[in-house]
DNA sequence: GAGTATAGTGTTATAATATAACAAATTTTT
DNA sequence: AAAAATTTGTTATATTATAACACTATACTC
């Protein structure tokens, strides 16, 4: 039985839910606050699911925001081969699905030759909606 | 006078100066451990001098570390255009300098076509000398 | 199916990381 | 020299994350 199919706890189906519900990334004690009256009481519970999650690759965390977003990515079922950009203005993450990208980074070998388990890369830049916005503003 | 010439304040010297004598990253409230002898006593001056030295490109935040290193590439002038790997094992962080990797990421447009300012990269992995002890306890 | 290992739960307390807010001093620009 | 911008020093507090411990549920093995 691989880890996709085996089957989450209460506590883990909780908080995976509300990440899924969200857009945007979330934050834990956000997820606490929000999940309290499922009964999930404190800290700890919450940062227990969110490794479990992260471990099985149905999550992932936002290193820069300390944030954690669902994974849009079916078959990525690891942790640690993560590309995201994210909106300096309205810090709307998404995950970047990129065959090209990906292989030049699963093939990056250091000047030792080293051979590398994972990765995290965030872009940073301006979404599309709101450079929209910044156009809308200097009209006036 | 551009951002490179700009002589550093007297806290900002201290802060990067702590944080260039070490070879691995280091920790906001250690380098506040380490700087209080020389006058620096509480955590807004050492955030506040982080903050700068990583606006003009002095030092980059680890993020998945929460830590704090030097730059070890001379034209690195900017933020957030940054990539290191880091052992899993020893968790030592090594600028990665790769001209052609560079490129890619530079380069690089999501779907919407979308340009991005700048970028974080971290690679996961076991150092050599970490794997050369990983064999040396096989050995027995 | 009893025994045992493994994973998950609930709880309290605390550690580690980071920022808000405000007054004073310093440096730079005009 | 006056005004503006930056840096400093300080206290308090917010935010993020883990340690430790007793208990419960589930899975595995003989
Ligand atoms: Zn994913
Ligand atoms: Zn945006
Ligand atoms: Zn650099
Ligand atoms: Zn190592």
């Amino acid at each position: 039985m691989d880890k996709k199919s085996k089957s989450l706890s209460k506590n883990q189906k909780i908080v995976l839910d509300f990440i899924q519900k969200n857009k945007k990334p979330v934050k834990a004690y956000s997820i606490l606050s929000n999940v309290q009256k499922k009964g999930i009481n404190a800290p700890p519970q919450v940062y227990r699911a969110l490794d479990k999650l992260i471990e099985i690759g149905k999550i992932h965390r936002v290193e820069s925001q300390n944030s954690f977003v669902a994974c849009k990515i079916s078959n990525c079922d690891t942790p640690h081969k993560t590309v995201f950009s994210i909106c300096n203005s309205c810090e709307i993450v998404s995950e970047i699905n990129d065959p090209k990208l990906f292989k030049n980074l699963k093939d990056f070998r250091d000047k030792d030759g080293t051979v590398f388990d994972g990765y995290n890369l965030e872009f940073f830049g301006t979404c599309k909606s709101c450079k929209n916005k910044q156009i809308e503003n200097t009209k006036h």
